[in-house]
Parts: structure tokens; sequence; C-alpha cells
DNA sequence: GTGCATGATTGGAT
DNA sequence: ATCCAATCATGCAC
């Protein structure tokens, strides 16, 4: 059995009321105080209406943020709770009934029974008491399972990711855009997040964790993104007018360049050669090329002509290590890009990526 | 229905 | 506090 999200939620919270009762270390009068109190909080014992919608508004407050289209599922909450409510009292209602109806029954046998023998008031008191306290421990056992109820109802209901809905494209498109242009080193500062938050309206965390599935998800397979890294490169290219002669320069010694500009992100594993030979088809050189311009071409063609050739090692290794993906996994390696990039800053305008 | 995509959460590491 | 990695729960295409 795996305990679901609404279950060790609930769970969670129900142990504050469930651990004292199992220890006995208090009279059980305080454990069915907590119990009535949490059920007339969520509306549940209370009066008709009013401290349940209240409740219920709370929640869907709660759990609805900004969003605008909390009111269906506000009514929903409400039927639910309603539904609950009305199970209850009906509960409730039969126990008493059956409560008192059993107390009737066993007094009248008591009393037939002082026919044949003596029995004492006390003896008759007694015996009613037990019956209470029966029906009483059967009572708290309704209220308990329908706090339970009321739990995971407000749980799923408080839950965020059981409303999770997808950005729009236009937000994506934002996000996608940002990360595959600072694909050397895609940790927005906080600025930029905020700014992107605003540009895609989300919030930062959102923006924050947007940029942590996607740097996972991208490290875990490389080649699944290859074709998004490169429409995404191509459109940033598309923007990057300016450099856009340059790429045709860096492009004629095709294996290291393209290695170039997918190892700023490839460096992981076996996924390099596969990123590797999909880049060598022509269609993709340019792009690629044209897309990481902004923050790797200077690099490139620094290292280019610092080499004047390519010394495989050599090149691997002033190229990828210190920006891209290294052995170890991770762009977290290289936390600030511009130790790597100073060399190259002078001649190029590298930052300029990141003013986007 | 099933499988993949995706946003959110959680626990541990730094 | 931030990030990673694993995981959950939902959305969506088939």
């Amino acid at each position: 059995m795996t305990t679901t999200w609404s279950e060790t939620l609930y769970v969670r919270k129900l142990s504050i009321l469930s651990i004292r009762g199992a220890q006995e270390e208090e009279p059980p009068d305080a454990q069915l105080m907590r119990l009535d109190n949490m059920l007339l909080a969520e509306g549940v014992s209370g009066p008709e209406k009013g401290g349940g919608s209240a409740a219920a508004a709370a929640a869907a407050a709660a759990a609805g943020g900004a969003g605008s289209d909390n009111s269906t599922e506000h009514s929903d909450y409400r039927a639910k709770l309603s539904q609950i409510r009305q199970i209850y009292h009906t509960e409730l209602e039969k126990y008493e009934q059956a409560c008192n109806e059993f107390t009737t029954h066993v007094m009248n046998l008591l009393r037939e029974q002082s026919r044949t023998r003596p029995i004492s008031p006390k003896e008759i008191e007694r015996m009613v008491s037990i019956i209470h306290r029966k029906f009483s421990s059967i009572q708290m056992q309704l209220k308990q399972s329908t706090c339970e109820a009321v739990m995971i109802l407000r749980s799923r209901f408080l839950d965020a990711r059981r409303k999770r809905r997808n950005f729009n494209k236009q937000a994506t498109e934002i996000l996608n855009e940002y990360f595959y242009s600072h694909l050397s080193n895609p940790y927005p500062s906080e600025e930029a997040k905020e700014e992107l938050a605003k540009k895609c309206s989300i919030t930062v965390s959102q923006v924050s964790n947007w940029f942590g599935n996607k740097r996972i998800r991208y490290k875990k397979n490389i080649g699944k993104f290859q074709e998004e890294a490169n429409m995404y490169a191509a459109r940033t290219a598309a923007t990057a007018t300016n450099v856009s002669t340059h790429g045709s320069q860096a492009n004629s010694p095709s294996t290291p360049n393209s290695a170039g500009s997918a190892g700023s992100f490839n460096m992981n594993s076996g996924d390099l050669f596969m990123s590797v030979q999909s880049l060598n088809g022509d269609s993709y050189q340019g792009a690629q090329v044209g897309a990481n311009v902004q923050s790797q071409v200077d690099t490139l063609r620094h290292v280019i002509s610092q080499t004047g050739g390519y010394s495989e090692s050599l090149a691997a290794s002033q190229i990828y290590s210190p920006q891209g993906i290294n052995a170890n996994g991770g762009w977290q390696d290289a936390p600030t890009p511009s130790s790597v990039t100073s060399p190259t800053e002078g001649p190029g305008s590298v930052h300029s990526d990141t003013s986007n």
C-alpha cells in the first residue's frame, strides 16, 4: 500500500487527534471536545448554514489563489461537505435513537426482573451508564471518521497538484526562449525570474519550478530536446542579426563546430554523440551556430583563432568544460559564467544575451 | 484505458 | 536559500 498525498496529509493532521486518544492520557471528553470543535469549525455539526460555507470559502480561497474558475470547485466542495454533513447527522440520529431504544429496552427488562428479584436503583443506574458509554464511544467513532472525511475533502481542495494547469503556449515559448538562449547557464537571476514571471503571467516560484524541471529533464534526455533546442536556437538566431555573418565563418570546420555549439550543454553522457550526430546534419548547423552565437560564437572564434586548428583535447577542454554540463553532470559546476566568458568578453558582446 | 508530458511537491545536498 | 533528483497527480493525445 502506497500512501497517497491526501492520506499522508490527513493522517498527519489526524495524528493530533488520534494519538492522544490512543494514549488515554487525558479524559476521553477532551478528545470528544476536539472532534466536536473541529466538526463545528468545518461546519458539519453546527447550525444548518453558516460555518460550513465559511470553511468552504476559506478552503477555496486558499486553494484557488488568483484563479477565477474556483466557483465550480467551491460549489463542488460545498456539495461534498453537505453530503458528509448529511451522513453525519443521519448516523448521529440513528445512534441516538438506538441508544434510547436500547435503554428503554433494558429498563423494561430490569423492571420485569424486579418482579422476581430485588433490583437496586444503583444497579439500574449502572446499566444505563454502561449503555450510554457504549453508544457514546460509537458516536465518537462516527465523529472521528467524519473528521477524516472532511480532512480528505479539504486536502483535496487545498492540494495545488490537483489543479495543475499547463501554462499557455506563449508562456512556454517565453520560458523556452530564455532557457535555450541561456543554455550555457540556464539559471535566471531573481530579477530575470521576476521579469519572466511577469511576461508569462505566472509566479516567480512557478518560473523557478519550470526551470528546475526543464534543467533536469533536458539533462536527462538531451536527444529528446534537440529538435526543440534547434527550433528555439533558430528563432534566436533570426533575431540576432548582427552576428549571423560570423555564423558561416565558424561553420566551416564541421565537427568541432557542431560539437562546440552543442558542447555547452551536451557533455553529459552518450547523449552527446547522438546530439552531435544529429547536429552534423547540414540543415541544423547554421541554425544551431547562429542560435548560440550570443553566448558561444565569440568563445569559439576565440579558441579557434588561438589554437589555429583543432587539437581535439584542447578545443574540447576550452569549449566544453567551463560552460557546459561537465562529466559529473549539471551546470552547477559553472555557477559564474562570467569567469568563463571573461577571456572573450573583450572582443565580443558575450553578455548581450543576459540583458534579454 | 494507456502512456507520455508537465507543473508541483518533497527530501536531501550544497 | 537554491538546486537536484525522485515522485506525485493531472492534462492530453492516441
